[in-house]
DNA sequence: GTATAGCACGAACGATCGTGCTATACAAGG
DNA sequence: CCTTGTATAGCACGATCGTTCGTGCTATAC
């Protein structure tokens, strides 16, 4: 019988699913390898051995978390047609990722951004930048999508509508978390429907659901 | 020659003010009182006795970036006229204050509001959510105010509007520093621009500058 | 049967953390 | 002059940090 190769993977990946858990609550810094290692019952060394630093460690819970992201925000929107439906289903992802806490501590990039935003550039704040600007690009793409369409009035500029539609969802993150209140995510779902209707062309206005 | 009273909390100050400077970068937790004395040429014991815990100091920490943030955001918008311009003042005000870095890691309360948003309750995490009640509180009574001047329109709700500006300023912040790029605060102004036209009447239209 | 590789362990390192206790320096008030 | 109070320093504590090292178990390869 053939030695199961996922065997090494698996344990690895229960450590960066509890570590990126971890970290949108405490932050990436914050996290703690002797911690990490006693919630999963194992010994500190042997945890440290599958990364070989602190920072490796950071290092991979982000690209972890970054597929966690894509699986549980983007890829159920992709079933929207391109344009503004789709740049409308990628901001309820968002909240409904935030709702259901795919992490405990609320948007794990929210919380690696600002926690990195203000700190010394390294590898770890570049992923961290690099993941965001991704996010943003989503956005920016799909309203340029709406545009070309028809959607979206040829005015309507897509770096300034997914910022606003951006800060919409990242304040509802927030918020909901500190004052412990689902009303801010309607908060959200107003904003962008009405930031939407904004920039739509009728026709855009007739596709939105 | 009689000793001066303020020697005291002249020290006092000093060490809040680097406090409040490091938090805003390093985040309230990451605040070291070892590292916190060593910047200040003083013994870490020394700092220590002013305060009695490290809980203690930042809650110290935080009311004194309250005051300093009351002085440089909130104090010069009041010098223009209630409603919908002291709105737009108040936010010009705020992406001011987060351009000529009044804390060096940007928004004090932005970084605190995301480093506590997801952590159990307890005295710190209850003040940085008072605080953001009270900086949101300022925007609703403006925004409400010039519903009441007719310069905003009926339908206009002061606590969305307040949302939603209040989102594109801290998203500003979160950007202008991880992507040390000044264009998201003008970003930002646009936003505000476009929100508030959005609300007002012909009149509030026209008292905007 | 023996060599090899992967994985995890326990022990220990120096550093730093927050927090006490004690002593000193010095100005104010009697 | 003496006492009192305040501000700071010195020193040490237990805990925890990231990290390193040597060791043992287990399963594959030959």
């Amino acid at each position: 019988m053939t030695r199961n190769p996922s065997v090494g993977t698996a344990t690895r990946e229960a450590i960066l699913r509890r570590a990126a858990d971890q970290a949108s609550v405490d932050g990436l810094d914050g996290l703690s390898i002797g911690q990490l290692a006693a919630g999963l019952g194992m010994s500190k060394s042997g945890l440290f051995a599958h990364f070989g630093s602190k920072e490796l460690l950071q290092l991979a819970t982000v690209e972890y978390a970054r597929t966690r992201y894509v699986d549980a925000v983007i890829v159920p929107a992709l079933g929207t047609p391109r344009g503004i439906r789709r740049l409308d289903a990628l901001c309820e992802s968002f909240l409904a990722y935030v709702e259901r806490a795919v992490f405990p501590g609320g948007c794990f990039f929210a919380a690696a951004m600002a926690e990195f935003a203000s700190k010394e550039p390294g590898p770890v704040r570049d992923k961290i930048a690099d993941c965001q600007r991704q996010w943003t690009a989503t956005l920016e793409r799909a309203a340029a999508d709406g545009r070309e369409r028809g959607e979206l009035m040829a005015g309507c500029e897509p770096a300034q509508l997914a910022f606003e539609l951006e800060a919409a969802l990242l304040s509802a993150n927030w918020y909901f978390h500190l004052h412990a209140d689902l009303g801010y995510l309607d908060r959200a779902r107003r904003a962008v429907r009405s930031r939407l209707e904004a920039d739509a062309t009728p026709a855009g206005q007739q596709a939105l659901p």
